[in-house]
DNA sequence: AACTATTTATAAGA
DNA sequence: TTCTTATAAATAGTT
């Protein structure tokens, strides 16, 4: 959106790179501050210019609570080292399920705790524990039930296959009984090429 | 840029919101994408809808490695108990990101070392950096390849149910015209019911 | 999911 | 850099 349109390719005049770099970089960081203001939502910008200069933009307070908050969308399942001192283990605690909600107002509660020092290490250590086991039991439900639905997903197909394999079976005898040009129908442009392609694989894996 | 110009705070209609998110979405991470292409540089992007969906989009191979950049950027305080005794530390080691079988090597070369005094806390620290990465990106890659297939899934779905609509008024068509009383088909026969609760909800978790 | 009327971003020039 | 301006892009509201 300029004076002529541009290639999508490194911009090879160092100069233009650089101006070109300092506009798209603050409309960049200007879009991100209007998705998050208009849909409230957290979006967190980082840009690493190639002399190693950061710039960057967080809806949220810090930007290392954000990139705090996506490791936490992927992390945590069982860790090396499991240091299991003879104790109950927490897991035991954890055969109920605590409802979602819950938990997390137990943990907001203790983070929110006024005197911190009420947390001692041991404390926190419980509450990772506990976190980790919820975590771990979600995704495994989360993995469950995406194992189910891929099922489902498969045995619909089967069935649209057979059902479909019916009709062609009908409409060919249909065709041989029936009066000769009459009623034709062109079954050769039925393409079923995207049929042959099964994607069970991709199950074994959950 | 629209039929009107719009405020700059949050959109209260929920509907709007969510389409005008999407839209915005995919337009800053077309600019994301600009502006790494054109100026060579590394940018990276995290959105978090707040039912705490995540988008992302990375201009290098991998997040964590942006990442762990952007961290080494602030890192100069040093990590928990650097007893930094002259030997090089593994950091410089782990500079480069390594292949899933390099770092699954090191580790195991690392955890049966004989002499356990020989890691100290700043190499475990460096080694969990390392694998918290590798499991990002592991996780993240996977989640991805279940949304593809599923969406695949889905699409054959689609593609097999116009098929058999097409096939049954083929065979409508051919009972009509053909001679009454010859060739009868029992379409009755065929259940449907089984097609009527699509699970498309289901991606939406992923 | 498409379609436009507008607004916005920005490439080039000064 | 900064401003200006012609033009390309994005997108708000509509269908």
């Amino acid at each position: 959106m300029g004076r002529r349109k541009l290639e999508m390719k490194r911009i090879e005049d160092k100069s233009s790179r650089q101006v070109t770099f300092s506009k798209r970089r603050n409309g960049l960081m200007k879009k991100a501050r209007e998705l998050s203001v208009l849909c409230d939502v957290d979006v967190t910008v980082i840009v690493f210019s190639n002399r190693g200069r950061l710039y960057d933009f967080c809806s949220g307070e810090s930007l290392p609570k954000s990139l705090q908050r996506y490791q936490n969308h992927f992390e945590a399942e069982g860790s090396i080292a499991n240091d299991d001192n003879g104790k109950e283990d927490l897991s035991s605690m954890y055969s109920n399920v605590q409802s979602c909600s819950e938990l997390l107002d137990t943990v907001a509660t203790h983070i929110n705790e006024p005197d911190i020092d009420q947390l001692n290490v041991t404390d926190l250590v419980q509450l990772e524990r506990q976190l980790d086991a919820a975590l771990i039991q979600t995704r495994s439900q989360k993995n469950k039930l995406v194992a189910e639905s891929m099922n489902a997903l498969h045995e619909r197909e089967r069935l649209l296959r057979e059902e479909n394999e019916m009709l062609m079976k009908q409409i060919a005898e249909l065709e041989n009984s029936g009066n000769a040009g009459r009623g034709m129908v062109e079954l050769g442009t039925l393409d079923n090429s995207y049929l042959t392609t099964p994607q069970w694989g991709t199950l074994r894996f959950l």
